[in-house]
DNA sequence: TCTAGCCGTCACGGCTTCGTAAGAGTTGGC
DNA sequence: GCCAACTCTTACGAAGCCGTGACGGCTAGA
């Protein structure tokens, strides 16, 4: 698990970003402004800053600036499209990547997974197991019982984050703002996916075992470890 | 941990550097001349020596230059404020950075850190194997059942990258990071150069078998590891 | 200078996956 | 047993992704 730094003065931007790191299972801090951001890292230095170009104050260019004569931390820059000038310049001084708003969730994740994976996080094969269930989130691939599934990302991906969260209900709400990265969306969306992940892990998909319906609320992992 | 040889002639300067080097987990030798920083490197070889350019006897430059007749040991050179044409001169005959007095121990120590990544630290296994493969990369060749492939430098960069890494999905922005050196580009390069290089290795090139995809993600090598 | 080969880009077509809607089925409270 | 709320199932159009062929710029060697 990694500590991330998020800046940005968007609160929504903010909310949004957070709550999709942390159901990654990264350790997420934020930051308004560049001072605030600046004094975080002091304080308690975190692994990887998400930084927006475009803060009050003094602008994301300084922030990575002065950042980097205080560490080495990986930087991703937040820009709008097409600002070229900017992204090279955000590049000149130090950051690792950057990502163009608008973006999605789901991409500025991978974005910071890649990052880490090649500064922080050495090579960390991280494996999910659960029964016969084998998750392999660095080759992507789920197996079951040996013999591979074939998953499709947005299934990998929410059993992924069901794997790692078991023994806890979640509503459509939850999920989709977690697996999906949406703040608002369509229950319906998960239902479906729902239904066409247990076709491929449940031994009978007409009365799952393991993804679980909770009637009311959502949907629930059951752990079977023992 | 790396072995390093700190070569000059002034006590202090070596007891500041040594010291601080050590703290930084470097087995570190020391020298006070050419004379003993060559027959120290005969005896035991250094993974990286820091040379003053102003030494006794014979200078640092030709001392640099008989390192080199004997040795690839990257080397870090030592030089005084505003000597343009002794850097430019250390430089050819191979230094690999330099660093102007007066300078500080953490600056040195940077610079060591800095070069001994990406001389010594890759730990570069000469040959590569995955079934009836074989990826030479000293001479830069692959074969395929004793075959030898005509492979352009991309594809043969990508598929010592892939073969290097097996069983883990990388997206095409790894790929452009790792292997063409871009921190961003066009996505269909990757697709392209994957698709020749799937022509190439593959017995069915529309059907891969090593070189796999991972739909909306990326892509993957295969191990055939028996 | 000329030429061959490599490289990066683009457009297009096919295919996979995704999100949504609509209807059928199920659950739990009364 | 009935009803309302909720869930499951199916189908379909849209969007996104990947593979393919082609093209022009560039470089190195003749």
């Amino acid at each position: 698990m990694a500590r991330v730094l998020v800046v940005d003065d968007d609160h929504t931007v903010r909310e949004v970003v957070v709550s999709y790191l942390r159901a990654h299972q990264h350790d997420v801090v934020e930051a308004v402004d560049g001072e605030s951001a600046l004094s975080a890292m002091r304080e308690e230095p975190a692994d990887l800053v998400v930084l927006d170009l475009m803060l009050p104050g003094i602008d994301g260019i300084e922030v990575c600036r002065r950042l980097r004569t205080i560490s080495d931390v990986p930087v991703i820059m937040l820009t709008a499209l097409g600002e070229e000038t900017d992204r090279v310049a955000g590049l000149e001084v130090g950051a690792d990547d950057y990502v163009t708003k608008p973006f999605s969730p789901r991409e500025l994740a991978l974005r910071v997974d890649s990052v880490l994976r090649r500064t922080v996080t050495p090579p960390a094969p991280r494996r999910l197991v659960d029964g016969d269930l084998v998750v392999d989130e660095a080759a992507h691939t789920a197996h079951r019982g040996g013999v591979a599934l074939a998953l499709t990302a947005r299934e990998f991906d929410l059993l992924r984050f069901l794997l790692a969260n078991p023994g806890t209900a979640y509503s459509r709400d939850d999920l989709l703002r977690q697996v999906w990265g949406w703040s608002v969306g369509d229950h319906s969306t998960v239902t479906v996916h729902v239904r066409r992940l247990r076709e491929k892990i449940e031994r009978d998909p007409t009365r799952p075992t393991r993804l679980s319906t909770v009637w009311g609320v959502g949907y629930r992992w059951e752990a079977t470890d023992e």
